[in-house]
DNA sequence: TATTAGCACTCTAATGAAGAGAGTGCTAAA
DNA sequence: TTTAGCACTCTCTTCATTAGAGTGCTAATA
């Protein structure tokens, strides 16, 4: 598809315009509002050609136009020119979050909090996690009774949590010689090992062993954890969103966590790390999310522990704004991962 | 406020046809829908009456009446029955709780989840708490380099972690023996006690003694730890709803953790466990909720650990149901934490 | 050849008038 | 105390009309 550059200065400035005023974009109100230096029936005449290319749609005869998904995608990969960060941004955003180098959870809840107020739009990060899950550390914990609490360290900082029933009591002494035994066991092992290792081992250790599986094979799905959500009350505030039933199942699918987990696999797969990708209008993944677009990115250090982060707000979106918090909010990440995981 | 036995049955009936159909409710429609051997002529002068004594209103002179505010709590305190869940419904989801008796993360979502299900809201769970913090155990693990990993377990089950950077490198032996030393010291204490005792060390123990008196200070809040939250997406296929900034409010009062914990914090507070309390219109919290009913209770075993459970709807919303489940959920929690933790 | 002025045409959104319908309150009778 | 009857009020829907925005096309212009 080749664009004249006076026809690309046109995409640009309607999609600006729509974005802005969310309605359909008349040839005079291009002129006008960015002062070009032509009359309105030579506007015309590029808007009725971008139209015929697809870029463009009338809602009826005689509105304005407004950008059609192909339009958007041809603006996000050819005329898109980044926005730059404001400084005072940036740092302040950076200040934020060296004030808590020491909680991976809470660098996600913050990246999540700031995407969303940066881009005015949903919000969405997953934890960092290891691609591989590699074991780390076990403690074994006597609560009280037969009942015993497993926490488990894998490498790249995940931990996860377990309380079990024994079939009878066990002190805690024999618990942490377990622990100690298992723990040099499997040290940085992964998963796989750790099934063949177990198989060679009985009574106490043998279950214990299975259970570590058990958690270790939840670690290693593409969406590990908990999904981060914030800033889903701004969805509702856009106009095409006001008053619809859409925007209800839009909702819907970032609270059901299989649809979830689902739709990010699917689109953070073949994300590399650094780049953002940008997914306009559901683009083939679900039909609830097709008024929508998502500029989603990975982050992290790759064969360290990787996680995604994104925005999901309507197709009609500032594009340029949310590509930018999201690339500075994914390297700001992936520092952080490679610094101190 | 006295009101005739027929008041009481027309404001009953009232009530249940406003809130199944969502529009104002006449006379006439009573006296069909429900049967009743009265002619409309009878009902009107009741409703006229009730309207006086202000549980209804009327949108606007020839339309049917409304409940008010003050009609729903008459409603709540003087007139529901409770509505008793079906036995494959409470079977079901004891069963679903009883599967993952290992893990109270599960129990928590599970709970919000079936909460709103059942009661097509949204609903909210905090984790079960202890009270006041006793410390249980701790675990210092070197991950690398001069960075550490603290997991500490407070009595109750609940597990913080912590990663922090040391002034200088430190040998896992050294990391175990601190641990080990501390574990013994502080066993079975509260906040106060170890920060008392804290003062006494020096030296590597007194930086560990200060992180483990932060993450307890933290868990001594009335709502530590994550809220979940499920259901959003109910309240806005709710006709009053649809069009509205209204919803896109309330839906912030959810997201932005400090308003939902003041909130949480305010409503939770004075409500026994067991008892199932009835927030309507707001009630004196939040603007944001006024056209919103909150049924809470809170759960777990006095002096072990608590947590709170509730379901958000609009004012219009079938009380009986959701009290139920509520109530029904609540025990279940409160039965699970007694015998697991 | 590219641009522009001019104009007829089309479609929407806003406005207002008219009528149907729902529901009330009041009065008088049972 | 209840009820039938009825005038009255207010909303909601429908329909026609109109103003306005924006287009596409043609012919003139640089």
């Amino acid at each position: 598809m080749n664009l004249s550059d006076r026809q690309k200065l046109v995409l640009t400035l309607l999609i600006h315009e729509y974005v802005r005023t969310a309605a359909p974009v008349g040839s005079q109100a291009v002129v006008e509002r960015y002062k070009l230096d032509m009359s309105s029936a030579t506007i015309r005449n590029e808007l009725a050609a971008l139209t015929d290319m697809g870029m463009l749609r009338q809602p009826h005869t005689s509105a304005g136009r407004v950008p059609t998904e192909e339009g958007y995608r041809y603006f996000v990969s050819h005329l898109i020119h980044e926005m730059e960060l404001p400084d005072s941004t940036t740092s302040t955003i950076t200040h934020q979050f060296f004030q808590m180098r020491n909680d991976v959870e809470q660098w996600t809840r913050l990246a999540a909090s700031v995407l969303s107020q940066q881009s005015k739009a949903a919000s969405l990060v997953t934890a960092p996690h290891p691609e591989r899950a590699l074991f780390k550390h076990i403690e074994l914990i006597s609560t009280h009774g037969r009942q015993v609490l497993m926490v488990l360290v894998i490498a790249g900082g995940t931990i996860h949590q377990r309380i079990q029933l024994l079939s009878e009591p066990v002190y805690q002494e024999q618990l942490s010689a377990v622990a100690a035994r298992l723990g040099n066991l499997f040290q940085a092992k992964d998963v796989d090992d750790i099934q063949n290792m177990a198989n060679q081992l009985n009574g106490l250790e043998h279950d214990i062993a299975g259970w570590i599986v058990e958690e270790m094979n939840r670690s290693d799905s593409v969406v590990a954890g908990e999904v981060y959500l914030d800033g889903l009350s701004h969805i509702f505030s856009e106009p095409e969103f006001i008053n619809s039933e859409e925007a209800r199942r839009g909702l819907h699918i970032l609270e059901e966590r299989p649809l979830l987990e689902d739709f990010l696999s699917q689109t953070a797969l073949n994300a590399t790390i650094g780049g953002v990708q940008v997914l306009i209008g559901g683009e083939g993944t679900r039909d609830e999310l097709r008024q929508c677009s998502l500029v989603v990115a990975r982050y992290g250090a790759p064969g360290l522990a990787t996680g995604m982060l994104g925005v999901l707000g309507p197709m009609r979106m500032y594009y340029g704004r949310s590509i930018s918090i999201v690339r500075f909010i994914s390297t700001l990440l992936s520092d952080l991962v490679a610094e101190n995981l």
